[in-house]
RNA sequence: CGGGGCAUAGCGCAGCCUGGUAGCGCAUCUGCUUUGGGAGCAGAGGGUCAGAGGUUCGAAUCCUCUUGCCCCGACCA
């Protein structure tokens, strides 16, 4: 491709309201431009990066047993009734009538249009296990739209579903997806992990998110140092620590004047405790209407996932109004302690080896200091309610754990019965007996895939692309092309040799100054770049850099066209 | 949805408080000079100042409404 017939439209001024690098980079480099909240065209430049992660996709879908098909975006609202989630969806699905005022939406995923199709379609055993995936345009009507294509409304996504006889033939397949993403995300060259993540309420046996990591993550990501363990921090489960028996050191349990102590902060700092000495008492709405008490470590977070997924516990977590709490306890939040109180309560596992804490008096103005269990106040029920944290042990049992942030690109999903049950897509089995389908499925933001490489490969001159969603493999830039007929003659020829080896090159014709050149190619992040002059061609030689060398070198015409190859293969 | 902010040329912004008919940098176009890391000089084009209504002799500027966009917020004892 010549640059005079794909024009780079970059900009060297950062657009205001772009607030992340992949969003800042994706506007001043052309690859996309803005049509409004989370709407985004895809320009030819980054169109062509876009199909390069589709393609890959596809190749590893394919190679991994799945069929393409392609289904509408806009579905009826019966499937969606049937199934239920045209009332359970929120205001993040987009609904819309047609001229004959029946009601439609934009999909946001395609559960049910993939599980009326099967049901139609498919009347056998013998036609399973079935994995249909679909490369496809998507819309949901985020709250908040942000950091361009990373969350936007519209996107693109490559969604497949998978049917099983049984549960077992679904884990065959889980495994199989397991293993393509894997060979996706590293044949794109990026640095990844698989995390357990939350079945929720969707139910089913096991769900993997894939993140990429990097900084400006979304989701913080608790993996273990010395295991392949890995889990959404709000997942990661805690270990109870051992039971002791109050220890000889316990001392005399008293009252102190706290008058302007409500957070653990200040109460650890008027009592000269360090936060991990103070408990703190949490107040949450009880499902039969009442409220039960939660204790934490005060330097603990409490995990809102783990807290409502507990007997008693009202979910969604509600935290107590203040007049019940002063109805219950008679002190105003700020001051509450678990001691003579009257309701439930639960500690998180680390307190149970807590000696000598401070935490609140249920008296206006005062805290404890040297509680401890048992000879202060019962054992409450002990239970995890934390989130992971830096050095805690890995719940596999294998070291410690670290936290990184990670971008979610993919998740795979055991979906079981779910969809269809409420839409009733069955087979006849090998007895000729009705039986239910079991079912699987497997996303991959493509469109985000491709904001969060960037979020992993750049540098203060621009993009660095990893080959393989490389828009170009290799730019040639020539200098004072339009004065030296011999540099132009040169680059033409090996331009045509390169493109005559299956090279995506793009020669830079502009009569440009060759700053602006360097500038623009370092921008897009093209792996690869030759710069042709007068002087070096008189030597016989070329100058040769990777995006990412520190220095350029010098290069003979021959050994670049072989080096290209090895890139190539490689890719 | 709650809170805050913004809307002036393709992009980044000034002008608004104190009303007088729109400006700067980048980008674009022309010419000359330059030519190894976003050049210099000279010139040119480009704006219903988000929209509607109001006040006024006169509104980008003041008032009202509407729309769009951006940021923060679902961990408080």
């Amino acid at each position: 491709m010549r640059v005079s017939k794909f024009p780079l439209n970059t900009l060297k001024e950062i657009p205001s309201d772009a607030e992340i690098v992949s969003h800042q980079l994706m506007l001043r480099t052309g690859m996309i431009r803005k049509l409004g909240a989370g709407l985004y065209t895809w320009l030819p430049l980054g169109l062509r990066i876009l199909r390069k992660a589709e393609t890959i996709v596809r190749e590893e879908m394919d190679l991994a047993g799945a069929l393409e098909v392609l289904m509408p975006s806009v579905q009826p609202a019966e499937l969606w009734q049937e199934s239920g989630r045209w009332e359970q969806y929120g205001p993040e699905l987009l609904r819309m009538h047609d001229r004959h005022n029946r009601e439609f939406c934009y999909g946001p995923t395609h559960e049910e249009v993939i599980t009326d199709l099967v049901r139609k379609q498919v009347r056998s055993y013998k036609e399973l296990p079935l994995n249909l995936y679909q490369i496809q345009t998507k819309f949901r009507d985020e709250i908040r739209p942000r950091f361009g294509i990373m969350r936007s409304r519209e996107f693109i996504m490559k969604d497949a579903y998978s049917f099983h006889e049984t549960q077992d033939c679904l884990e065959q397949t889980y495994h199989g997806m397991y293993q393509a993403y894997s060979q996706i995300f590293s044949r794109m060259g990026l640095e990844f992990r698989a995390v357990d993540a939350d079945t929720g309420s969707i139910g089913g046996n096991a769900s993997h998110e894939f993140h990429v990591l990097a900084e400006s993550g979304e989701d913080a990501i608790a993996y273990c140092e010395s295991s392949d363990y890995a889990a959404n921090v709000e997942l990661a489960p805690l270990l109870p620590a051992a039971e002791k028996p109050l220890s000889k050191q316990a001392a005399e349990m008293s009252e102190v004047s706290t008058p302007d102590a409500k957070t653990i902060e200040q109460v650890s700092a008027s009592l000269k405790l360090t936060a991990a000495q103070c408990v703190k008492t949490l107040l949450v709405k009880a499902e039969d209407g009442g409220l039960i008490a939660l204790l934490l470590r005060g330097d603990h977070e409490l995990n809102t996932l783990k807290a409502e997924k507990l007997d008693g516990v009202l979910a969604p977590l509600t935290f107590a109004e203040e007049t019940e709490i002063k109805a219950l306890i008679g002190c105003p939040p700020g001051f509450i302690g678990p001691l003579a109180i009257d309701c439930p309560v639960l500690a998180d596992y680390s307190l149970i080896q807590q000696e000598n804490f401070a935490c609140g008096a249920n008296k206006e103005g005062f805290h404890l200091i040297n509680v401890n269990w048992t000879r202060d106040l019962p054992q409450p029920t002990f239970a995890d309610l934390r989130n992971i944290q830096v050095g805690d042990p890995s719940p596999d049992g294998q070291g410690t754990i670290k936290i990184c942030r990670g971008i979610e690109v993919g998740h795979i999903f055991q979906l079981g019965k779910k969809y269809s049950e409420r839409l009733n897509a069955s087979i006849l089995d090998q007895n000729g007996k009705k039986t239910i389908l079991t079912m699987g499925c497997y996303g991959i933001g493509v469109s985000r895939v491709v904001a969060a490489t960037i979020e992993q490969n750049f540098d203060d001159r621009g993009i660095c692309w990893p080959p393989a969603l490389a828009p170009f493999q290799i730019s040639i830039l020539p200098i004072n092309m339009d004065k030296s007929d011999k540099v132009r003659s040169f680059c033409e020829q090996l331009y045509s040799d390169l493109l005559t080896q299956g090279i995506e090159v793009l020669l830079d014709d502009r009569k440009a100054r060759p700053g602006i050149m360097f500038a623009d190619h370092d921008l897009i992040g093209i792996p690869h770049r030759v710069v042709v002059s007068e002087r070096n061609l008189e030597k016989g030689v070329l100058e040769y850099k990777g995006r990412s060398d520190e220095e350029s070198r010098e290069i003979s015409v021959e050994a670049l066209k072989t080096e290209l190859g090895q890139i190539l293969k490689s890719i």
